[in-house]
DNA sequence: GTCTAAGGACTACAACCGTAGTCATATGGG
DNA sequence: CCCATATGACTACGGTTGTAGTCCTTAGAC
C-alpha cells in the first residue's frame, strides 16, 4: 500500500469528495483548511502521482486528477496498520482508548453497536 | 504531547513493559524483532529524552531509562488524532473499516461488547 | 598499573516531508 | 500580435527520521 503522509492525505480526501479536478480546483476546495500556496498543492500532487495514489488525465494544457487509490482501501490499510503498531492489532482497546477522555458521543455508542450486531451475524 | 516516531515507539513499548532499564538491556529486551545497533537504540533512547518522554538516573557510569509519558495517556492522545484525521473523529467507522478485510475475531466482538454495556451506564 | 571494552556525547548522512521558489511555455484578453 | 498569467517541470531548503559512526572517559580484567 502506498504510503501516505499528512499533507498529502488533504488533498486525497479533496479528490476522494470530488473526483477529477485540476490543480487549481484542488487548491480551491481546501479553501482556509490549509493555508497553502498553489505551489504546495502541485508539488503534493506531483508526490501522489509518483506515488501513484493518483493518476492524471490531459485536459487542454493542465491535467486533471484522479484517485487511482481507492478511499475505502486506504482507509482499512492504515487503520490496521495503526491497530497493529499501537494496540497488537486488537480493537477493543483502541475503542476503549478513545472512550476514555473524551468519551464517545451516544451516537458513536449506537453506531458501533449496531456494526457488532451485524458482525455477529 | 510529545511526538513519538515509530521507531521511538519500539523502545517506549519496551519501558513501559519494564521501566528502568539501561540501553544495553533495552537493547536486549527488543532482541530480533527489531534489528538495531545498540548505537542506533542510544540515539532513540537519547532523542526520547530530549522530548522530555523519557527521563535519566545516573547508576554507576550509566543511564537508568524510564517513562516519563504514560503508556495510557500516549496511547489515548494517538488514538484520538488518528480518528480525527482518517475518519473525523468517529469512532463506528474505525471499528468499521478494521472490520472489513481481516474482520475482527470472536474475542475482539466480545470485548467491544462488554466494554459498549460499560460505557452505557 | 595498563589496556580493552562499555558508556555517553556528539556528529553524520541519506530519505522523506512540509513548504515553497524558479523557469519555460502556452493561452486567452485586449 | 503581445503580454500577463496559469500551468507543469524542476529545484530548494530546513527539519525530522532511521540508522549509524567517532571520540573521549572510565571501570573492570588481568
Amino acid at each position: 500500500m502506498v504510503q501516505i503522509t499528512k499533507a498529502e492525505l488533504e488533498i486525497m480526501k479533496v479528490l476522494w469528495a470530488e473526483d477529477g479536478l485540476g490543480a487549481a480546483e484542488v487548491h480551491h476546495a481546501l479553501g482556509d483548511a490549509q493555508d497553502w500556496t498553489s505551489r504546495t498543492v502541485k508539488t503534493l500532487l506531483a508526490r501522489l502521482v509518483e506515488k501513484g495514489a493518483l493518476t492524471t488525465e490531459a485536459d487542454g494544457r493542465r491535467y486533471l486528477y484522479r484517485t487511482a487509490l481507492k478511499e475505502g482501501d486506504y482507509k482499512t490499510t492504515a487503520a490496521r496498520q495503526f491497530v497493529d503498531r499501537m494496540f497488537s492489532g486488537r480493537a477493543a482497546p483502541l475503542v476503549a482508548h478513545l472512550a476514555d477522555g473524551r468519551g464517545l458521543t451516544d451516537e458513536d455508542i449506537a453506531e458501533l453497536e449496531k456494526l457488532l450486531g451485524e458482525l455477529k451475524k
